[in-house]
RNA sequence: GUGAAAGUAGCUCAAGUGGUUAGAGCACCAGGUUGUGGUCCUGGGGGUUGAGGGUUCGAGUCCCUUCUUUCACCCCA
């Protein structure tokens, strides 16, 4: 082997840099948390799909610029075409609608879990490679579709332990804002850019925001408005600045939102924040974000509604709201909290069977081999061990009932069933036993 | 992509200003109690100190390069 050879073969002990590898340890715990996000999206009427794990390249410059290239892994095929790895799923699912939409029930809500990759520097909470649960409600402009939306995160988070004490749910709507900064005499054409820079208020001290604000060229009556948006500190104080009919609808909106939200019993998590507006430029009305309190992390999840993406990708118009939520920051959160449960990466077994003396062994894979084909989870020990050992490896498996094979197996055809949680143990007929066991109770 | 800090066993951490063969706990594996358990006792495997090069009689320790992680930017779908 040559010494670059060598070289090679130590670098690809090392996984790419911001990916993972899942033991099982780690798959356990991955798959409880897509077991919970699948089973809340069901329950609350939303539809599983999925798309490629890759796409043309222009699906995803076409929303978002050529900028987003290079946060993107791209590559070309043999025959020349421009693809690239999924960054996210809301492109995908805007062009599988976009081709099927006449033909779909409305609204549509659909769900999914990608495994999506960006070619970003990786940080706490920000990996290359990650899992992002998707919610989206596409073909209805209702209030009550931002609400459904916001209520099934919200619902999925409470059951695993992040209640209203602990997490907020920041909600702003872009629309608002932007009716805000026209009355202030600010155009439309740089709303983009002030979107952008009340983004930086909470992150920045007051001095400092002042200074950037400056420097992006914005004058001092400006940032006057600016901060008056930015400092309003609920939906009352909103409704005194707003002048317009067009905002006082869409105040009107929020509050229906708020409204909802409290209906559906989860109204203690809504917080206004007029610096929540999404970094994203195709959102178009409600805005939302949902942080732990202590506010140390990044976003748990985020998202809005986009009315215009549809018909962006070529189908017709149709109002839509989704939000993201990645498996990163949330994983973060409950192992920091001390919420993240203990699941076993295997099934404990219901029945393990025990040998008083490895003679009796055949009888063992007989016993353990007709439950396994009656559908029960049985086990015996990987090798013919003392007795002790074979309880301790049955244990360890966390095991519910131990069967000891001994001579009077083999005398009298009886067998010792011990429930290894109370310690009580009984004598039974192997026969009788295997015909049913489900009905042994101990 | 730019700037800064860190990296010692699977995990958490030791190892004066460079100085014998890099240690401990937990975890893992194997023995011990001869028909009954996460306890206990004994032993063991484990590391080219992230990797590569340099300075030196001598490098975990100092210098350079690189990789990874973390933090601040960029961006945040």
């Amino acid at each position: 082997m040559s010494e670059n050879q060598t070289k090679k073969t130590k670098s690809i002990l090392q996984a790419p840099r911001g990916t993972r590898d899942f033991y099982p340890e780690q798959m356990a715990r991955l798959q409880w948390l897509f077991q919970l996000w699948r089973q809340t999206s069901l329950r609350h009427g939303f539809e599983e799909y999925d798309g490629p794990s890759f796409e043309h390249l222009d699906l995803y410059t076409i929303k978002s610029g050529d900028e987003i290239v290079s946060q993107l892994f791209s590559f070309e095929d043999r025959g020349g075409r421009d693809l690239a790895l999924r960054p996210e799923l809301t492109p995908t699912l805007a062009r599988m609608i976009a081709v099927k939409a006449n033909a779909l029930p409305r609204p549509i809500k659909w769900f999914s879990i990608p495994r999506s990759c960006r070619a970003e520097r990786p940080q706490k909470g920000r990996l290359r490679e990650f899992f992002q649960w998707n919610i989206d409600i596409v073909g209805s402009d209702e209030v009550l579709a931002d609400a459904e939306c916001i209520f099934v995160a919200l619902d999925f988070l409470r059951q695993v332990g992040l209640g209203p004490v602990l997490i907020e749910l920041r909600v702003n709507s872009r629309f608002i804002v932007s009716t805000l900064l026209i009355d202030a005499g600010i155009d439309a054409e740089r709303h983009g850019q002030m979107f952008a820079i009340m983004d930086k208020y909470e992150k920045l001290s007051e001095a400092e925001f002042d200074k950037y604000a400056c420097e992006q060229g914005v004058c001092d009556t400006e940032l006057t408005a600016v901060k008056n948006i930015l400092r309003v500190p609920d939906l009352s104080s909103l409704e005194s600045l707003s002048r317009s009919e067009q905002s006082r609808a869409e105040l009107a909106k929020m509050r229906e939102l708020k409204q909802y939200l409290d209906d559906f019993g989860v109204g203690e998590y809504f917080v206004y924040k007029p610096a929540v507006v999404r970094g994203l430029a195709y959102y178009t009305g409600i805005v939302f974000e949902i942080f732990d309190r202590s506010a140390k992390m990044r976003a748990i999840a985020g998202g809005g509604r986009y009315d215009n993406l549809i018909s962006m990708f070529g189908g017709p118009s149709m109002p839509a709201v989704g939000f993201g939520m990645g498996d990163v920051v949330l994983m973060d959160l409950l192992d920091e909290l001390g919420k993240a449960p203990m699941i076993p990466s295997h099934q404990p077994p219901e029945f393990f069977v025990i040998d008083a003396d490895p003679s009796l062994f055949g009888m063992v894979l007989k016993i353990v081999g007709c439950l396994r084909g009656k559908g029960f989870a049985a086990d015996y020990a990987p090798k013919r061990q003392a007795m002790g050992k074979q309880f301790k490896y049955a244990t360890g498996r966390l095991a519910k009932f131990a069967i000891i094979v001994g001579d009077e197996t083999r005398t009298q055809n009886l067998i010792s069933v011990k429930n290894l949680q109370s310690g009580e143990q009984r004598q039974l007929n192997v026969e009788e036993f295997l015909k049913s066991p489900e009905q042994l109770s101990l």
